[in-house]
DNA sequence: TGTTAATTTTGATTCAGATCAATTAAAGCG
DNA sequence: CGCTTTAATTGATCTGAATCAAAATTAACA
């Protein structure tokens, strides 16, 4: 199966660029620009904003002004139901990319909530567009990160449409690691931010489905999980878990 | 919930311009052009190709080139498991763009193939992105019609994460009978171009399991089901199927 | 720091959908 | 046109995850 590890972020393993404006060092936009084009995406980036934990970002429904890039933080997109319930639709971490759903209807269509202190930058999309039209790099790098989106929530489709509880906690255990790895950190060891519930929303699991996976892996000496804290003991084998979906049952 | 009805597809409901070159005039991309800038779009756009039912567009790691605008016919874009199995990612219909996803890597994730003999228009993509830089308003509507399929991705996340059969078929049928709508058919009835097997993949269901969901609609009154013919007999409660998935159990 | 609230784990039970199986219907095709 | 293949329906059974329930752990905060 051709499922994607890396469920749903925005790629920024090949940031590469020295950058005078430090605001844009980190984020996923200035690759390939030289410092002259940097220059002008950085006077449209200025604008940083910070968000406490449990504050929001933008909500559902309030209107599109500006995409955010993450500086640093931690947060998670998703929709409120009628029944006040909500249902996770990303979780998202430094350098990646914010409201790009927003653009279609000028309307955020889910609410961005922080869960942790997180910083960002704010960019006016109308200026990015503007832009993009002087700085052919720019636009090509924004239409890949726009259609990297739409192949990672493909990704969480099949995912979703086609993996057991286990396999879904092994995948998105390992998209995890992968997206702390690239952000220098360990692949092995991690603190999650969210909790069982939310992990739950995103796979399509309940909390208590997304416990007793957790507890199964433990047992297989595949994790090992005390509380939030995770350390993947056998990266190959949690591999293994998400990789034979149709095959082993 | 806020689950969009239009599960997957870019919505063409707002073609209105008059257009010279009639290969465009039924896509989604010459929105709110004039006829001069439709004129250079249409430099663009000239190369026509037909493909089979049965035949294929392009195919999963081909390298891309250009975006496929459909002109008519009816397609599904799938990847392959390497069980040899397929998974279903999408149903694709007149007006609407296909590709979008392998922008990202220049490569295609999917295989898109024709479930009825079909004709699409070739778009390069490096030249749709070139004249773009020259008319602001194509960029922007191309921007919109990305974010939308991004929007919809969700859609189809937030269904098969929270859904049960019922609500899912109930979806997947609102979800044809708008894009009918909107090119001008009926949208009570309509004959489906995939099998039940397909629409089971796409909806992360068993076969069984879609044949069941039809002839439950059907003992219900709310539809009636002729092997590939549907016609909806009552589409308001149709939608109160799939509207209520966490309320009413 | 102690008290309360929220989160997590684990067990028992239920149920929706998968799987297995057989029949019927439709579509290709020589 | 009849024969073969593919697709669809329906029934019986099984199973993975949901649900219900309770205890244990952790976090929040006054």
């Amino acid at each position: 199966m051709l499922i994607d590890t890396s469920l749903h972020h925005l790629d920024i393993s090949h940031i590469r660029s020295s950058c005078a404006t430090c605001s844009l060092r980190e984020l996923c936009l200035p690759v390939g620009l030289n410092d002259q084009e940097i220059q002008v995406l950085g006077d449209v980036v200025s604008h940083k904003r910070k968000i406490q934990r449990g504050g929001y970002l933008h909500r559902s429904g309030s209107q599109f002004q500006s995409l955010f890039a993450i500086r640093s933080g931690f947060l998670k997109t998703c929709v409120l139901e009628e029944d006040g319930r909500q249902q996770v639709t990303g979780f998202h971490m430094t350098g990646e990319l914010l409201g790009l759903d927003a653009i279609s209807t000028d309307t955020h269509t889910c609410d961005a909530i922080a869960l942790e202190d997180s910083e960002v930058c704010e960019i006016p999309f109308a200026k990015l567009e503007e832009i993009s039209r002087t700085i052919p790099s720019l636009m090509r790098h924004f239409h890949k990160i726009m259609s990297r989106e739409i192949v990672r929530d493909h990704g969480v489709m099949l995912l979703l449409g086609s993996m057991k509880a286990e396999e879904r906690l092994a995948s998105f255990l390992l998209n995890l690691s992968r997206r702390f790895l690239m952000r220098g950190y360990s692949e092995s060891e991690f603190n999650l931010r969210m909790t069982r519930e939310e992990i739950g929303s995103y796979l399509g699991l309940k909390l208590e489905t997304v416990s007793r996976a957790f507890s199964k892996l433990q047992d297989e000496n595949i994790i090992t999980v005390d509380n939030k804290h995770i350390q993947i003991n056998d990266i190959a084998r949690l591999r293994l878990k998400m990789g034979n979906s149709s095959c082993i049952t």
